[in-house]
DNA sequence: TTTATATGTTACAGATCGGTAACATTGAGA
DNA sequence: TCTCAATGTTACCGATCTGTAACATATAAA
């Protein structure tokens, strides 16, 4: 198999504010969400990641019972990201429906860059972990069908004329490219994420 | 790790027709195509490989160098597959433009029900092989582009107004589609796929 | 029948996997 | 200063991983 050696190229610095004392748990899930988004869920082994966060595999097992469960907290940090920068795009934009679709649109090809080339973390371990009874399935599926019904609000707020297919549809293309990138690469048609979106938001119309 | 324990519930029999010998090369690739497509390509070891292919693993390596291009034959087989049934709709609609891709729409719909919750294999290896350098990124790159310029060319045969971004929109909402699959559950936003690229299709106007 | 090739069998190497036991060390609050 | 909880250290378990060596067997062509 190809080895790849990943290895700590960093410590536990850098996570957190200076004189900010960050534990050793927080350090644990901070550096294995980077290790699992980077290299994927089945290539780090918890060696590894209690290493790279500048602590022993016993502490890690003694804030978490199993690396599955390890994984599912991961997730669990990453879903609560997206929902503070889902709902800040609310906020931002209040008493305006359509700003706020529009302020997505931005927020998600912005996301484009920012991901590089590693796509969605909750969609990779999806397609790691089919395992229907692993404990990270819940949070990938409640989090992703959460953002869905969002979408469809937004979209009916905004009184377009079919709320739940056109919430369908800027889903789809968001997972596709997210996806995609991993597979034609950063020039592929993610690139054109924000200009396909905007032309299927016109066409649908509103009310 | 959960273990899962994915084990061989079938044997060599059932590939190939009656009275066709089929020598382990063959047999092989098949199972292993079969596994890393259900459980995962890191989720399945090499000795089980040999053990439900009804061989050992000597033969397997005999075959093939190393695991990492036993996967990249069995993707590639996989695209070839794929590339044969694209070639059977445009050849089932020669000089009708329009009813290649609207056959394509049909096709990928069933797709969604024939790959049941597992999604595209080559994406997925995409996400589980994310090592720039692995023997398969090459077949996963090559086919999705030749994918995506075909459904460009269809569009512009079938005089579409904006070709190339109709054929991005189609290519990421399939995408899309079949990763979601794996996230949301089967009655997720992929059920709707067909009608939905009907619609983007027909907002987007011919010359 | 002889010969050469493909395949099967067994055992093993070296590494890594997830996970645990026993004990030493640190450090902060009382 | 004492105490106690969190953390660190070391060594280990059994299983599994990819990959190989040596040898036995089958099989088809000559």
């Amino acid at each position: 198999m190809s080895s790849m050696s990943i290895r700590l190229a960093y410590t536990a610095a850098g996570a957190g504010l200076p004189g900010v004392k960050v534990g050793p748990r927080a350090r644990i899930v901070a550096v294995a969400r980077d290790l699992f988004y980077r290299h994927g869920i089945r290539a780090v082994g918890v060696d590894t990641i209690a290493a790279a966060a500048a602590t022993n595999k016993m502490t890690l097992y003694r804030h978490f019972p199993s690396k599955d469960l390890l994984i599912a907290e991961c997730l669990r940090e990453f879903a609560l990201e997206c929902e503070a920068d889902w709902e800040q795009i609310s906020a931002g934009h209040a008493q305006d429906p359509d700003g706020q679709l529009r302020a997505w649109v931005g927020y998600v090809s912005d996301l484009m860059i920012k991901e590089a080339d590693r796509g969605c973390a909750l969609a990779n371990a999806a397609i790691e972990l089919p395992d229907k009874d692993h404990p990270a399935r819940r949070v990938i599926e409640e989090f992703k069908t959460a953002q869905r019904e969002q979408l469809v609000i937004w979209c009916r707020d905004a009184r377009y004329i079919e709320p739940d297919q056109l919430a369908d549809e800027l889903f789809l293309l968001l997972e596709g490219a997210r996806v995609s990138i991993q597979s034609v690469g950063i020039n592929g048609p993610g690139a054109r994420l924000s200009r396909m979106m905007q032309t299927i938001i016109y066409h649908n119309g509103r009310l």
